[in-house]
DNA sequence: CAGTATCCGGTGCGATACTG
DNA sequence: CAGTATCGCACCGGATACTG
């Protein structure tokens, strides 16, 4: 396969970082799936200014991948909570695949900030590519990549 | 679990995206996967300038992502070419991921730009997230997140 | 081809102030 | 608390030119 010979336009991984590849934007969601909610929370973790935070939680909405829900705290007036949709919570695997390389590249001394575990049996968890018809986990060397049909020639 | 009283400061994902999260990098990182090794393949490929590009190079390589491995064109001086190294390979459950994100979410009407199989049967490939006592794939649900013992408290 | 050096315009982002 | 508005600077990054 000749990946230089085609576009990179229509590349999902690149759409994907259009989206999500920002500045703040993953830690945002990092946050929202970890609990968070409400504007000033995300604000005082993550350590961003209003403007940004603002402008950060618009776009995610607008990408569907927030929902504002709205929510009111007794004398005061209505205010909106921020959660992951479905389509955020696919952002799930990216997260953990992120955190996966953080932890055996860049290990803090002492040890992880966060402790994943399957509830049900309590092992570790794992970010992993495999095969759908379920032969376990896959390496590169494993995966044949062949131009698919959205492939564009380089003009 | 309060997330929100936890310092983030140490946070795998965070240190992770210090090192991959700019513009740019991720899919220098894709192209380097898909076998692009040269510096002027990977600025025609890409569209970066070559100063942005040098620089992410720089870093990719300082970071241990990519080793500079020499080569020589005949008639030319000796010049560099830039592969993955191992951490960098690690990377790729995340790329995956990405791409997984971008099909389901912002799916091209012409179909996926790469198709991505299992070479030993021909299924197609996917990012999950599994539980390490070999349970299958896990979805946030059955996931329990508890501070490690590199959680901080928030001072 | 594989970069480095310089210039400079746009904007990302923090700080601050203000509003309901 | 949940934002919006404004300002000012740093820095990102594209264009261009130059070098081995």
């Amino acid at each position: 396969m000749d990946w230089l010979a085609f576009s990179t336009e229509n590349c999902s991984v690149q759409r994907t970082l259009d989206v999500v590849g920002e500045k703040w934007t993953l830690l945002i969601v990092r946050d929202a799936a970890n609990g968070v909610r409400r504007f000033d929370d995300f604000r005082r973790h993550i350590g961003l200014s209003e403007a940004v935070l603002s402008d950060r939680l618009r776009k995610l909405t607008d990408a569907g991948i927030l929902t504002t829900v709205p929510y009111r705290e007794p004398g005061s007036r209505s205010r909106n909570e921020y959660r992951l949709t479905r389509k955020g919570w696919d952002l799930w695997p990216v997260l953990v695949a992120l955190r996966q390389w953080g932890e055996t590249h860049t290990p803090d001394p002492a040890g992880p900030i966060l402790d994943m575990r399957h509830s049900a049996c309590g092992c570790p968890v794992r970010a992993v590519v495999e095969c759908t018809g379920e032969h376990g986990a896959l390496t590169p060397r494993d995966v044949t990549v062949e131009p698919g049909p959205g492939a564009r020639p380089l003009t």
